[in-house]
DNA sequence: GTAATTTCTTGCCATTTGTAAAGTAGTTTA
DNA sequence: TAAACTACTTTACAAATGGCAAGAAATTAC
């Protein structure tokens, strides 16, 4: 199980030694199936890598309704960035799908590895400039495309949400209902 | 004119004497009315801080359609995040909605900067945070409210733009048609 | 100052999506 | 295994928004 040390590498901003110091700092950890990484109102302290399983994050909106606003799998980092970076309290959740076996790092491990580590430092920009540009792209699509064309997306990206994940909480991320995503699929056959 | 000391001391990041450093780092320009401070395809190697006038981004969609991302005006700082720290062609443009005055500061300058001074880089950091967290809030009341409501929102928040910037402008940053946006003007009175 | 252009409004009708409620099927719980 | 619950679908109707075209109003250009 060196998926972490992989991905570190892999990003071309580190040496396998750098890799492994950084890798070093991280500790092993599961989730049992619906089980919260994060709640709202808690501080995000702890940065996850997913190592398998499925996580998602959803806001609760004016209404009390919960809305979907990412999915997390395999290879992807779990955190909420504003309340990480900030230490402020979390307006999102984030629930386990699956049962998920991840590692993690704190803030300030973290902080510290900025601090020591000038790649790493720039590779951390980098992460956070790439969740920006595509929160950006989603926000386009969102204003430029039909409901379906953005499911249709998702089916390209991401297909093994379709299986795994219930269409309600689908729906609340291509910010529609569940009635329409399920006449959406019923068109699309 | 002292804006740009004012806003990075206000910050709380700085003391008045690495405000002025940081101050003596950028350049005076203006900007004609209508003028592109970035075209697509161009990358984003200049940081702007604005004294005074409105600037709006605008991507284009697969229809060809201009759609605006965000209104920039005095205070605020104008780049396209992923161009400029991935060193990309930009995707977005940015022009002048009325003359401007501003200050700039290069890539290179701005990386310098960081490295030297821990403070700035987490000042960079917490802005790109706060920038993250802004939009999403926006895609999330895209997501539970309706063009009215997020018309209202935009009156309370930026009412000096229904003033200066065109309908059509406006529509598609709230994501609907100018035509919509007239009729929901209707309503409202 | 007139013409040209841009901005904004309006009306009519189509499409997309929402709401509510009922029904089916599958899954979990006791 | 029966009951309860969850996921998903379906239907009928309502609300929000879009597309198109015409026209009024404002601004800009010559």
């Amino acid at each position: 199980m060196k998926k972490l040390g992989d991905k570190l590498f892999k990003s071309g901003f580190f040496s396998t030694e750098l890799s492994s110091i950084i890798e070093d700092q991280f500790h092993s950890k599961t989730f049992e199936k619906n089980e919260f990484l994060l709640k709202e109102n808690e501080v995000s302290d702890v940065y996850y890598f997913i190592e398998s399983g499925i996580i998602r994050s959803f806001a609760i909106d004016t209404d009390g309704n919960e809305i979907s606003t990412q999915f997390y799998t395999e290879g992807d980092m779990v955190f909420e960035v504003q309340s990480f970076f900030l230490r402020c309290p979390s307006k999102e959740n984030f629930q386990a799908l699956t049962q998920i076996d991840c590692k993690w790092i704190s803030f300030e491990t973290m902080n510290k590895l900025f601090h020591e580590h000038p790649q790493f430092r720039e590779f951390g920009r980098n992460m956070l400039v790439q969740g920006f540009a595509n929160l950006k792209g989603r926000m386009l699509s969102h204003i430029t495309t039909t409901a379906e064309e953005r499911y249709q997306q998702l089916i390209l990206n991401k297909p093994f949400l379709l299986e795994q994940v219930p269409l309600k909480y689908l729906s609340s991320y291509l910010g529609i209902t569940d009635t329409s995503l399920s006449r959406i699929r019923k068109e699309m056959r």
